[in-house]
DNA sequence: CTGCGCTATTGATGATGGTCAAGCCGCTGC
DNA sequence: GCAGCGGCTTGACCATCATCAATAGCGCAG
């Protein structure tokens, strides 16, 4: 399916397309399809041919890594408005990791070929295209150093004021997956999501089902520093 | 001090710049300088304007972030015949981290003009760069996995087989760095690095100092799986 | 040689995250 | 309604990591 103008609206806004102009984003949409997904659906393997890359215009898709085993270490959440797997594309050529897309997401797919072409002959396409890795790699090393410094109940709490945004006082929102999934995003068990989750409400955060209420986020982000 | 011929050769080997042909490197080594650093010294500060990447001749950087209260957090560590910041110099212009060479050290520092100029007018460099970039993102995401999923006895166990490289039976190196630079790499404490080390004997890791034995790279490597 | 400073180790203790197992809740389909 | 299922929670237990504190080794300067 084509994308419809809301999807590009939705598109031009992701940070790799904002950085370019109107003729540059039309010439990356060649070929770009649309596809909603009812169901979870699993996009691609790591080591797949890397000939497309990502723009989620809805829902939320995981890139996570597997063990020998099947245990699944999740890498990554990609939510509406931005793109994933441009940085495959060069490279190594394969996709590095696996992703599924969680039921309900809508994404575009967009060719690899148009866009290495158009590398090869607009320099600005270069430097939107590097822009868009820097920020893959701030986010990658802000992550780092959350995991490496950051006890599990405190990476919880910093990844609900995230999702609270910038609001000050009280704020109320919904999970935007499983718990189970939230739980492999910040790296802990789900068992230890429960007690962290209880453990949060002296702080202010209740939580009915996928419902969670923070009535203090400054305290919450007190608490993320120590 | 410009590089020397040997500089260059190591230069020229480093994945960014193994991708560029002579003329391509040459153009971007102009204006490098190289130093040795006799002592540790702070290379860069996080938020420092990005004007500059580095290439590792010899000794190592770390990448770090600092808390609040001065506590660090090590990002990476570089070794030689690495470059790094390369990142840095598109998207936000700032350096996301502080960046502290070790005593001994000796770097290449190249500025980031010819490098921006070179983008504009060479999609072959612009390619390079990309490929450069997504190396690093790989090496990111591969940490992200380790930290979320490895024990951290595991991960020692990991970094001491990354740094025996491809042997198989017994390998003897030294450590690239002091033991508390190695525990924050790993992300425990200097105090955890020690027991840890104690309980990998059983498995046939000795250490003393610097220098680390390990008798069957092969039983390490079945560890580190689990 | 001696003393200082830094790094590494060792010990004791407490907190907490993982694991295994059981129970609960909410949904779906019959 | 009820059974069954998946996701979530709770509990008990254990392993282990961080912390704090003390000690031991080592290099270096005087």
């Amino acid at each position: 399916m084509l994308p419809t103008p809301d999807d590009v609206t939705i598109i031009r806004r992701t940070p790799l397309f904002s950085a370019l102009d109107e003729a540059q984003a039309m010439a990356l949409l060649r070929g770009a399809r649309v596809r909603d997904y009812a169901d979870e659906s699993l996009l691609f393997s790591a080591g797949d041919r890397a000939d497309h890359f990502y723009v989620v215009l809805r829902g939320s898709v995981r890139l996570f890594a597997l063990s020998e085993e099947g245990d699944e270490t999740i890498i990554e959440v990609i939510g509406a408005g931005n793109s994933f797997a441009e940085g495959a594309i060069f490279g190594a050529g394969r996709y590095p990791v696996h992703a599924e897309v969680f039921s309900g997401a809508r994404l575009v797919s967009i060719n690899a070929a148009p866009l290495l072409e158009a590398l090869r002959s607009d320099s600005g396409m270069a430097m939107a295209v590097l822009a868009s890795l820097c920020r893959w790699q701030l986010n990658l090393m802000a992550e780092i150093r959350r995991l490496k410094a950051q006890a599990p109940a405190q990476r919880l709490a910093w990844f609900l004021v995230s999702l609270a945004g910038d609001v000050s006082g009280e704020a109320v929102f919904r999970l935007p997956f499983r718990k189970t999934i939230v739980a492999g995003r910040i790296g802990i068990t789900p068992e230890s999501l429960s007690r962290a989750l209880a453990r949060l409400a002296e702080l202010g955060v209740e939580t009915k089902g996928d419902i969670v209420t923070v009535h203090d986020v400054e305290a919450l982000r007190a608490f993320c520093r120590g």
